[in-house]
Order: C-alpha cells, then sequence, then structure tokens
DNA sequence: TTGTCAATGAATATCGATATTTTTTGATGC
DNA sequence: GCATCAAAAAATATCGATATTCATTGACAA
C-alpha cells in the first residue's frame, strides 16, 4: 500500500508527488506569490507527510518558486514588475544564446523534431485544450534551444521559461491577446530556424518575448 | 541544549550546517564527483540526524553541485571536461553581460566598495592565508557584478563561480600557476571597471578566465 | 502612551522508528 | 558457464512524536 503513481500509472515517490503539485499551484498563482507556506496546512492539502513536503519545498527552491528563511519555514517566491522584466531580459538574452547555438549545430534530426513539436502545438491550440497546450508550447520553445549542447544553459532557460510562466496566470485577468497572432510568430520562429537563418530566427524570438512582455506589464503594473 | 553555532557564534539549525559543510566538502572535492552519497554515512559524519542531511542535500541540488536520483538517493553532481568548458563559456559569456550593466550604472559608492574588496584580496594574497584569499576572490568577482541590479544573473554567477572552484581544486595537483600573475590581471580589470571602460573590463575579465581555462584544462582532460 | 519582557500559542526543525524500494547474493535450472 | 529469480541485505523514503524556535499577547514599568 502508499504506492504513489504518476500520470503513466509508474510509481513514484510522495516528495515527488508533492514536487509537483506544489510547484503547479505556485506557477498558477493557487498558492499565491509571497505567501507563506505552512507545513501543516500543505501536508493536510496534499494528505502526505511532513517529510515529502519540506523536502519537496527545499527542492523548489532551485527552481526560484519558493524561498527559504532560516528558522522560519518557507514561502512563495515574492513577484513583482521588477522581477518580471529582469526574467523576460535574462530569457531574451540566455535564448538568443542557446537558439543561436542551437542553429550552428543543426541536424536534420533536429529539424524534424523541431516541424513535430511543432505541429503538435498548433494542433493542441486548434483545439482549445488549455493544459495540453501550454505542455506543447514549452516543449517546442525548449525544443528550439535543444541543440544546443549547453544543461546548465538549457537548464537556464527552461527555468526562466516557468518563472515567466507564472506572471501570465498572474496577469491573466487584464490579458488580451486577441490583437496577437501568437501562431504566426511560432511559425516565423520555426521557419527562420529550419532555414538556418539565425539572426532571423533570434530576432522572431525576441520579438515574440518582447511582445508578450508589453502585453504583461500593464496589468502587472499593479503589482 | 542542542543548539548548533556558526563561525561568528551566531544560532543556526542542523540543516544550514549540514549545508555548508557538505557544500565545502563537495566543492573541495573531499566528496568525490559522481560519488554515491549515502545518508546513514553522511549522518555520522556529520553528526547529525538524516532529515537535515536529506534536506541539505536537497538544497544543494539547487546549486548543481547534487543530483537526485528518484527512489535512488543522491549523488555529487559529476564532473568532467564538457561540463568544465560549458561553465566557463557562460561564465563569460554571463559576467560580461553582468559587468557591462554594473559599469553602466557606476557609482561612487560601488567603486568604494570595489577598491575596497580589491585590497582586502591583495592583502590575504600576500599573507597566504589560501581560505581567506579564497573568500575575498569570490567576494572580489562578486562585487564587480553587483551593481547590475539583476539579482537572478548574480546569482547564476555565483553558481557558476563555484562550479567552477571546485574544477581548481579537481585539477589541483597538476595546476602551475607560476607562469602567471593574476595580481596583474585582477588589477587590470578593477582599473578598467573603476575608470568606467565596460569594454576594457569585459574583455579583461573574459581574458583572466580563458587563461585560467587553459591552464585546467590539460590537467582536466584525464577525467 | 510607549517600550520591555515574560508567558502563551503556533509553527518549524529534528529525531528515532518503520515501511518501502533497490541492490546484492546465491540457489536453481537450462 | 550463464541467465533467472527469490530471498536477504542495504539503503532510501516516510511517518509520528517531540524538542526548539518564533510570533503574539498582555501585564507592567518608565
Amino acid at each position: 500500500m502508499n504506492v504513489m503513481q504518476n500520470a503513466e500509472g509508474k510509481e513514484s515517490s510522495a516528495t515527488r508527488s508533492a514536487y509537483v503539485s506544489l510547484r503547479e499551484m505556485i506557477l498558477t498563482g493557487k498558492l499565491a506569490a509571497g505567501e507563506k507556506l505552512k507545513i501543516e496546512q500543505l501536508r493536510t492539502m496534499l494528505d502526505t507527510g511532513a517529510s515529502p513536503v519540506r523536502e519537496a519545498l527545499s527542492l523548489l527552491t532551485s527552481d526560484m518558486l519558493v524561498e527559504r528563511l532560516d528558522q522560519r519555514g518557507f514561502r512563495a517566491a515574492p513577484a513583482n514588475l521588477a522581477n518580471f522584466q529582469e526574467i523576460l531580459g535574462l530569457r531574451c538574452a540566455l535564448e538568443d544564446m542557446a537558439l543561436r547555438k542551437s542553429i550552428a549545430r543543426a541536424n536534420s534530426e533536429w529539424e524534424e523534431q523541431l516541424v513535430l513539436v511543432h505541429h503538435r502545438m498548433k494542433r493542441a491550440g486548434s483545439q482549445n485544450d488549455i493544459p495540453v497546450f501550454e505542455a506543447a508550447h514549452k516543449a517546442f520553445h525548449m525544443a528550439l534551444l535543444s541543440n544546443a549542447d549547453s544543461p546548465i544553459l538549457i537548464r537556464y532557460c527552461g527555468q526562466l521559461y516557468d518563472l515567466n510562466i507564472r506572471y501570465r496566470y498572474l496577469a491573466a485577468a487584464g490579458t488580451d491577446y486577441r490583437k496577437r497572432d501568437v501562431g504566426a510568430e511560432h511559425d516565423e520562429i520555426l521557419d527562420a530556424a529550419v532555414r538556418g537563418d539565425a539572426d532571423e530566427a533570434s530576432s522572431a524570438l525576441i520579438n515574440h518575448y518582447r511582445l508578450t512582455g508589453e502585453y504583461l506589464t500593464v496589468p502587472l503594473s499593479e503589482l
């Protein structure tokens, strides 16, 4: 008894379950930015012991989603406009680096992977399945960088991606994407990447981020 | 009873003590790269309970000094030449960014801080007090970046600095610094930074790293 | 009023024991 | 010999209880 299972039915530890759940709750804002995270409260919430909760929170520290205050427990990482803008700027710089490295090492296998992941994202988008689209969207962006042969850089980009997601949820109420054709932006990035045009791909990617940034800055300025 | 104390006599938690000790042991190679980290072994080694050890190891995951294998415990992060070269390259890119931002926002307070920290480093160097010099050296390099107003970038640079230190220890046996005048390299960086010459400061800094990289690559190529 | 301090309540951190999982060992059959 | 699989051993992961620390409250004195 007491064996945890993940989505695919594979067994998983209580710590990992807690990690995944807490991560989700922080990213989507179910646990608010800056909020104190009490062990007991989370323990009952997730129906598990204190040890897995503490360990999961310690792990979330890596992702900059949780802060650890010595002898004073944990809290969800605070959110504010300056932090958002820093994340946006770093993403542009680091993903530019990673994308250029990826393109410099381009091969047909990577290009095929890109096309595939892009197709899945489009399909999920047309079916209006938000959670699936979100996963596919991240997969697409990470696939663009995946060929850079630089695990640490990829790790940083992934972290920043998630931190950015969080602000999307924070600003969700005031956001209006209607004036944007996000699909076209993605197409442009994909085309340039497959074509091997690093400058074009990078500027399309950065443009994609800057636009998102502008959309989010207004609602976030109230933080 | 059972109150932990840190160097300054201030109280500290068992988890923090374990974190600091384990970090030190991994950075200096007392715990070898790739080595399995058994809880029981560390528990007796640090004379503390299993919970603080586990939590400390989870925290060290943030720093990429420890890997967590689900249901299979922890291990010290592996080390190899490719990893070292990635770290070196990323340091050059990220510290270049941070240094330029720092210089762009230069003010007299920051410049004074630089001069002060540089002085302390020189003094420690002339006194041949290795541990103090190491701390002062890190303080100098971080001070160069500290004015960038970009906490996440600083965090990344600090992580990469520590990861790099680890390779210095790994390669220590075969390293020979005699042909280098590291002090002069530092002076050059400081001068350019205080002068506000970003291009000069950045190239001096990168040169400093590249030289270190060359010195270390030979002994590390046996890994 | 304001500041200090002790007492109380709440939450964190840690321990020791146990359940669970992985790894090793060794017996068995091919 | 070599693969397979069950039992034993080792290590991890988790629980429940307790010790420790932090936060709050209210009395008392300046």
